[in-house]
RNA sequence: GGCCCCAUCGUCUAAUGGUUAGGACACCAGGUUUUCAUCCUGGUAAUAGGGGUUCGAUUCCCCUUGGGGCUACCA
């Protein structure tokens, strides 16, 4: 059975490229009626941040990602059969690295480094001056183990290298990239212990997708270097290594990896502006992937049966907001209005926009943006004229532009008085719609001539939704409240 | 500097030896329209360059160029 799992380091929230890596993890995994696993690599102890592991989880929840295993985050007992609420926590594994440090040790796959950060910097921008490969020079490799025993004795401060190959080749055969080879002797002697007692990110990865039993690694591009590395780690550990699958980078506009050092791209800044977890799974799913044809729009349930791997494509996808927010619109617009409602209150609350008040009919109000709006936040803060109490523009607004102020004066009484006598059930946008449409056609106006000062005299806005579907958000009172005070301004 | 990866419209991509190089986003034009948007119709736009292999290369190989990643006691 297929197994994955997601990797990351609690670093800072969960950005778009983590996301898009554990989705197609997860996808793999579902696949194939696999597993998928969260596991947080917090052996670096001084760029954890504090709240990343909680956003990490809060935002794959957020995305519908679900994971199968891990460890209960209430009791924090780890569990290993399906159905666990959490992930593993590799700072709470510490015993277990250690261990296999230590065999490693006995086997004389790995030695003690006493050498300073200092020497190391010297030795390397030795290297580079004279256009050789940096790696470690290998002084502590070779050491006696009298020395060794010394050093360790008094207590020196070091770290554990594991014994590279000096020679021959590491050939490995990429799900994504096909063969990939590696000199050995070009390859470090990889720290896998540091000084601070924490094993480094290569060591505590293959002991945990071993223990774990992940069958395939995916993650980034970046990793690709560090395989071999991790494959000889597997050997000196005699384990089976799993396959790997090595993902493009998503990218900004410069072509750059993207990271949270360049900005806006947390998952949770989407969330916040609008964007529905749906739009930006689909999204993220298509860089880099698709399905062959030319359907585009796929939710998670789709997805979990169509991903393939075969479509996974090998160069670096550019992050595009334009995309996005075509994405993001063909949602909304999809969304039944009641269930749209449902996940647009949040941003009216945040707004401090009170729609819970029996004034207002929310979805009339929702179905104004709900065509046009790119985010939800656009959404609420476009439609938030609906709730002013007294409207903000320049008279001149309400004069339509083939029109003059004496004719938008007398055709604004002339809608007041017939709106008025409308009975408040029976204010609808069609009703409404059916008496001033009928009465524009009767008496042969324009169009233009009354829609554009009655649409102006109710929202205040020189752009904006028809007049008929703001009277109808609005309500009887508030429109002809409205449209009093533009004939006054008049 | 060393090692590795990548290369089709501006962007996401389809086409794995034979297509007028297709679609989507964006953009432009026209239509619908009281405004903006939606919607409909149409359009501009790409195989980085050079060598091979082949009857035939976007597709296979090599070189160049360009971009990116790694090169930490970070992941």
């Amino acid at each position: 059975m297929i197994k994955t799992r997601f990797a990351p380091s609690p670093t800072g929230f969960l950005h778009i490229g983590g996301l898009r890596t554990a989705l197609f993890a997860y996808l793999i995994a579902k696949k194939n009626g696999g597993d998928f696993l969260l596991r947080i690599e917090d052996t670096d102890r001084e760029r954890f941040v504090d709240g990343g592991i909680e956003n990490i989880i809060r935002s794959l929840q957020w995305a519908g990602i679900k994971i199968d295993e891990g460890v209960d985050m209430d009791t924090g007992n780890e569990i290993i059969q399906k159905g666990g609420s959490g992930p593993y926590i590799q700072s709470e594994r510490l015993d277990i690295y250690i261990e296999y440090i230590q065999k490693l040790l006995d086997e004389g796959h790995a030695y003690h480094c006493f050498c300073s950060k200092e020497k190391l910097e010297e030795v390397r921008h030795e290297q580079e001056e004279n256009k050789q490969p940096t790696i470690y020079d290998g002084t502590c490799r070779n050491m006696p183990e009298s020395e060794v025993k010394i050093m360790l004795r008094e207590e020196r401060e070091h770290v554990v290298r594991m014994k590279m190959p000096t020679e021959g080749v590491t050939k490995f055969n990429d799900l994504i990239h096909g063969e990939i080879e590696f000199q050995n002797k070009l390859i470090d002697d990889q720290v896998i212990l540091k000084s601070d007692g924490f094993p480094t990110y290569h060591l505590a990865n293959v002991i945990d997708d071993y223990l774990m039993g992940i069958t395939n690694v995916i993650r980034g591009d970046e990793w690709l270097p560090s395989v071999p590395k991790h494959i000889e780690l597997y050997k000196m550990l005699g384990w089976k290594p799993p396959y790997f699958a090595h993902l493009s980078l998503l990218v900004n506009e410069k072509k750059q990896k993207l990271s949270k050092r360049h900005g806006d791209v947390s998952v949770q800044d989407f969330e916040e502006k609008g964007y529905l977890p749906e739009a930006l799974i689909n999204f993220v799913a298509f860089l880099g992937w698709n399905p062959g044809s030319e359907k585009e729009i796929f939710t998670l349930d789709e997805l979990e049966k169509e991903f393939s791997f075969e479509k996974i494509g090998k160069s670096p996808s550019i992050f595009n907001r334009e995309k996005l927010d075509w994405y993001n619109r063909e949602y909304i617009k999809s969304m039944s209005n009641e269930e749209f409602a449902n996940r647009v209150m949040p941003f009216f609350v945040n707004a401090g926009l009170k729609v819970e008040s029996k004034k207002y009919k929310i979805e009339s109000i929702i179905a104004l943006e709900k065509e046009r709006a790119n985010t939800l936040v656009e959404l609420v803060d476009e439609v938030a004229f609906i709730f002013a109490e007294k409207l903000e523009y320049e008279p001149t607004l309400l004069v339509w532009k083939k029109s003059t102020r004496e004719d938008a004066k007398e055709k604004l009484e002339q809608v007041l008085q017939l709106l008025s006598q409308i009975d408040n059930n029976n204010w609808t946008k069609e009703g409404t719609q059916k008496i001033i449409m009928d009465w524009i056609s009767e008496k042969s106006y324009n169009n233009g001539d009354v829609l554009w000062p009655m649409r102006v005299a109710i929202s205040g806005k020189k752009n904006s939704p028809g007049p008929f579907e703001i009277a109808d958000a609005l309500g009887k009172d508030k429109t002809i409240e409205r449209l009093e005070t533009a004939v006054k301004l008049l």
